[in-house]
RNA sequence: GGGCGAUUAGCUCAGUUGGCUAGAGCGCCUGCUUUACACGCAGGAGGCCACAGGUUCAAGUCCUGUAUCGCCCA
């Protein structure tokens, strides 16, 4: 047996056999045949990692804890299902694809066609999917990897189609010209919550506008006025300068109109209550840097933009889309010379270029240093820019009305949010309690992003992602041509019947939109919009098709005569949050009812990470309640985030990221696991020094000093089993007889139960370090400090052997079954060999731990009460400290370890029973040769003594050191009289003693009775020695 | 600017509803080739629980404020 294991565990053969065990025997793979209707399901769906970059350690954690939940619900003997796959990541793989063959080839997205670099990226994938699944499997993580999915795969590309097709029949999607966040660098739009924002230190610059006519205001004349902006840039675009009506100037100055340099535009001064009053003084930094007057441009500030709508502004764009400076996208006064210098030049070149300008006029006033919050894109990092642009929205307060009835309508209460909106949807479900989150304080983020939300963006300017199915054209619609062109939209006039009869529209949805102001034509009320003169003009429309339609093969025939009618299909794709939301739904199959969907939706566990809540959760939760008609999870547990040893984030950049595979390759999965699980409590941060090394390869990586608690638990496991099963040939169940167990096989099965009920519990609770650290406990400190020790001269008795191998065979077993969820590796593979070596665990009629060829299918330890046993505990608890008492003094009188002394204790009458009774636990342990314990033994002159807790008095023969034994009765009587001092203080105290609990009352006499037994022993023993001198 | 959190042994962290004589792992010190394990065994040292007030018989734990650090959101 000892040659086939080796001494140290080697992780890397025992990974190997246990992945190839379970996966030969699909042991995560749910079937859905009828045998399991009864079982109760339980689904966890992986948060996709993006596709962009191989899994780091924060991915590492998420997945591990996401697995010990599914491995303790799989040996509960759920049904369960742990989805795995992948994201495909829009932006964030279009850009490190666009980054990779522009500095291997030169060449930029736009020098290949869109199917082309659509392939470019996705061999991208291909080739991370591949690693990230390789990533997760070598972690040990239990997906059902027969049905791994990625969010552009077909399956889910269907459910896009069909969620996108619901929404627009809905009337919840449209198209608006908003101001975006507009990434120059990538030029797409950002959502808001990509945006991120860094402190910059900048500048206010104050800059004067002249005024078209001097105005005299209280007999002083003013013939300028100045703005103050942290972005003269946009000065361009200006359409009106605004000030509060409270200001003692503005009666002077409202309506007056200012000549705008460079531009010479003419524009209002206007009264807005938005205008922060100038104060000196004031606490208020927008105060302190204010004149006032604040020029307004509505096409680059999303305040300005509002302004602009209050006032019925002009909007005025003077950037393209790249960020430089134009007069092609909607700047048409752009004729002076100096605005025709600008031209081209980048928004911060501009920038230097306007205020040199103003100085040079001698309108720049003064420049001021300012530090402020600037937004930047999460990906290219500049700084993003609020841009006009026409996309795709989701109304995210619209109510719905087909769902008035299913969930509710009118405002939920405190809040704008309809309840049968979308995020009424998603908001709800938290109210009632139903959605939950652990911690639960990150339910306020939640809240309060919904209760916040905008109507969500959805189009980006990519080429990677879901495609917009919307086919488009715009058609000029006078009154003579309206009818014939209509009719070129195929089956425009089937649809208007449908919709005026009340049938359900068949395969499509169209939506006409006159251009000029947004009227929608509705088929309902003008089937046939007379176009009269008034209303001649451009109309958009716009056609989606129904999902059936498309499966049913037809939509080809259908799109290419819609195309050569001249629409197009809309070039840009969907955010991927839009596929995220609809992930725990579409990877099994929705908008079909499959199997899967009926057993494992909706699921139970969302497991992400604080910064996803928003991103993801919310719309999982939205989407899953308006497709599928339920919450798709009802926890969502949020782990912490994991810092270097400074508490840095782990990043690129920094270079202080940790590999998982390194880690795994260092340590050992299980190790890996172990550490992460352990350092997993609630707080939002885990601390994890990171420390470099290099690779038998060369190779230099970093790993962290942590992953040792993890190797060394694993180490010892290994090492104890190792032991364990050297002592289990020949194991025979029959020869096992309850009534011949000794106490330890008692105080092992009790704390064994105790740690089967714990364990269990916290896990329930979503906590990992508690059943870790209860775990370990009991294995090291129990199981392998105490009663292995123990155990190992019994197995040398042909009596006792049997006994002893049973109740370690069981416990062994029952051990590995608690930690499987945790260290799956090497507690399958010790598994695997307990099932050769000793096949049949089981004490008799005590109990039974169920055959089963693999611990990952192993059912979970329940129903161990029974073997709980007090008294059992008690008194392993007094030999316990017995021991070390008399290990300490052999210690501290240098007694070396192989000499045995006798060793007498002197006590009351029930210890002297538990004493004499284990004399020979303590013997062994303590390594002594003689043990007795009396009520009235008198020390003998030449020993050594310790008074233990309970005042024991414990006497190591032939040992006495006069000196050292006097210093340590006297500082042993100090402590004893610091500490009844302090209870002293308690009880004398009438308000203790009348006011608190009673039981503490008692636990503070009791304690006094020991502390004045104590010390009455130590002073006698210390005058004994003053005595003897 | 809004929200959340952290501050306990040299380091990384536990410490449930106030009852503490404040724990663990690593590190440190002393001893040990004790036939499972030196990735180990035995023993030990080390803490005005960030600071200042308050509530209470009792505060690491509850309240208020201050300081430092971090995260999320706008």
């Amino acid at each position: 047996m000892d040659e086939q294991l080796s001494k140290v565990y080697e992780p890397k053969t025992i990974e190997r056999q246990a992945s190839e065990l379970w996966s030969s025997n699909l042991y995560f793979h749910p079937n859905l045949t009828s045998d399991d209707k009864d079982r109760k399901s339980y689904t966890i769906v992986i948060p996709p990692p993006n596709v962009t970059a191989p899994l780091h350690l924060g991915h590492a954690l998420n997945n591990t804890l996401q697995d010990v939940l599914i491995r303790f619900r799989r040996m509960q003997n759920y049904n369960t299902l742990w989805m795995p796959g992948t994201d495909h990541a829009g932006i964030a793989t279009q850009t490190v694809v666009e980054k990779r063959i522009l500095s291997e080839e030169g060449k930029r997205r736009t020098d290949f066609e869109r199917q082309e670099f659509v392939g470019r990226v996705q061999a991208w994938k291909d080739e991370y999917e591949a690693c990230i699944i390789g990533q997760l499997k070598a972690m040990g993580c239990s997906c059902d990897w027969q049905r791994t999915r990625f969010t552009m795969d077909e399956v889910c590309a269907k459910a896009v189609r069909a969620a996108f097709f619901k929404l627009f029949k809905d009337g919840l999607i449209y198209r608006g010209k908003r101001l975006v966040n507009w990434d120059p660098a990538s030029q797409t739009v950002l959502a808001d919550d990509e945006v991120e924002h860094e402190l910059v230190q900048g500048h206010f610059w104050y800059l004067r506008y002249p005024l078209i006519e001097p105005v005299d205001a209280a007999g002083q004349r003013i013939e300028y006025v100045t703005v103050a902006t942290t972005r003269p840039e946009t000065m361009l675009g200006d359409t009106a300068v605004a000030m509060n009506p409270s200001d003692k100037r503005a009666e002077y100055l409202i309506g007056k109109k200012v000549r705008l340099p460079i531009v010479g535009r003419i524009i209002p001064i206007i009264a807005d209550e938005h205008v922060v009053l100038p104060d000196a003084d004031s606490d208020d930094e927008k105060a302190r840097f204010s004149t006032g007057f604040l020029k307004v441009t509505p096409a680059h500030d999303p305040d300005d933009w509002e302004i602009g709508q209050r006032h019925g502004l002009q909007i005025i764009n003077v950037m393209a889309p790249d960020g430089s400076i134009s007069d092609k996208y909607g700047w048409e006064d752009a004729g002076e010379p100096e605005a025709q210098n600008l031209l081209d030049m980048d928004r911060f070149e501009a920038r230097e270029a306007i205020v040199e300008w103003f100085r040079q006029e001698k309108l720049l006033e003064e420049v001021r240093e300012y530090s402020h919050e600037v937004g930047h894109s999460y990906r290219s990092h500049v700084p993003i820019e609020p841009y006009l642009s026409d996309q795709w929205y989701i109304a995210v307060k619209e109510p719905i009305q087909h769902l008035k009835d299913k969930f509710g309508d009118g405002l939920i209460e405190g809040t704008n949010v309809p309840q049968n909106s979308l995020a009424g949807l998603a908001l709800k479900p938290l109210l009632d309690g139903r959605l939950r989150f652990i911690p639960d304080r990150y339910a306020k983020t939640y809240q309060a992003w919904l209760e916040n939300l905008r109507d969500w963006p959805i189009s980006r300017q990519l080429w990677w992602g879901h495609r917009i199915p919307i086919w488009h054209k715009r058609v000029c619609l006078t009154e003579k041509n309206w009818t014939e062109e209509l009719l070129k939209i195929v089956g425009w006039d089937h649809y208007v019947d449908d919709v005026k009869s009340g049938k359900d529209p068949g395969n499509d949805i169209i939506r006409i939109v006159r251009v000029s102001d947004r009227f929608e034509v509705n088929p309902n009320e003008d089937p046939l919009i007379p176009v009269v003169k008034e209303t001649e003009g451009e109309y958009d429309i716009y056609v989606c098709f129904r999902e059936e339609f498309n499966a049913k093969g037809k939509i080809d025939p259908y799109i290419k005569t819609l195309e050569k009618g001249g629409f197009e299909r809309d070039d840009d794709v969907l955010d991927t949050w839009f596929s995220s939301a609809l992930w725990p739904f579409s990877t099994m199959g929705w908008p079909e009812d499959t199997p899967e969907l009926k057993t494992f939706y909706p699921g139970d566990v969302l497991c992400t990470a604080r910064e996803i809540i928003t991103l993801w959760v919310s719309r999982m939760v939205m989407m899953g309640q308006y497709c599928r008609g339920d919450i798709p999870f009802s926890d969502v547990y949020i782990h912490a985030m994991i810092q270097d040893g400074q508490g840095r984030k782990m990043s690129k950049s920094l270079g202080n990221g940790i590999d998982p595979l390194v880690a795994i390759d260092s340590h050992g999965a299980d190790a890996m696991r172990f550490t992460l699980a352990t350092m997993t409590t609630d707080t939002q941060d885990i601390r994890m020094p990171v420390e470099s090394m290099t690779l038998p390869d060369g190779r230099q990586v970093n790993t962290s000093p942590k992953f040792d608690i993890g190797r060394n638990f694993c180490n010892k496991l290994w090492n104890a089993s190792r032991f364990a099963m050297m002592n289990l040939e020949g194991l025979n169940p029959d020869e096992f007889d309850p009534d011949q167990m000794d106490i330890t096989d008692h105080w092992i099965l009790s704390r064994l139960a105790k740690t089967v009920s714990d364990v269990t519990e916290s896990l329930n609770k979503f906590k990992y370090s508690e059943p870790l650290a209860g775990l370990y406990r009991f294995f090291w400190n129990d199981f392998c400090d105490w009663y292995l020790e123990w155990a190992k001269p019994r197995m040398l008795d042909e009596q006792k052997k049997p006994i002893a191998q049973n109740v370690l065979a069981y416990v062994l077993d029952q051990t590995l079954r608690l930690l499987h969820p945790f260290v799956p590796f090497i507690t399958e593979g010790i598994f695997q060999k307990l099932n050769e070596i000793a096949p049949i665990r089981k004490l008799g009629n005590l109990t039974d731990a169920q055959e089963t060829k693999a611990l990952v299918v192993a059912r979970w330890p329940e129903g161990l009460d029974s073997l709980t046993n007090e008294d059992a505990e008690n008194q392993i608890n007094l030999v316990q400290a017995a021991i070390r008492t008399i290990r300490d003094i052999k210690s501290k009188r240098n007694i070396p370890p192989g000499k045995m002394p006798v060793v007498s204790a002197k006590s009351q009458q029930q210890t002297v029973e538990i004493l004499n009774a284990n004399a020979e636990l303590i013997r062994q342990l303590a390594g002594v040769k003689e043990f007795k314990a009396g009520i009235a033994l008198v020390k003998p002159a030449n020993a050594a003594i310790s008074i233990m807790e309970d005042a024991t008095e414990v006497y190591v023969h032939d040992a006495v050191d006069i000196q050292a034994e006097r210093a340590k009765l006297e500082k042993q009587k100090q402590q004893i009289e610091n500490a009844k001092k302090a209870v002293e203080a308690k009880l004398s105290n009438e308000n203790f003693v009348n006011k608190a609990k009673p039981q503490v009352v008692a636990q503070a006499r009791d304690r006094l009775a020991e502390l004045s037994e104590q010390l009455k022993t130590v002073e006698k023993h210390l005058s004994e020695l003053e005595n003897s001198v």
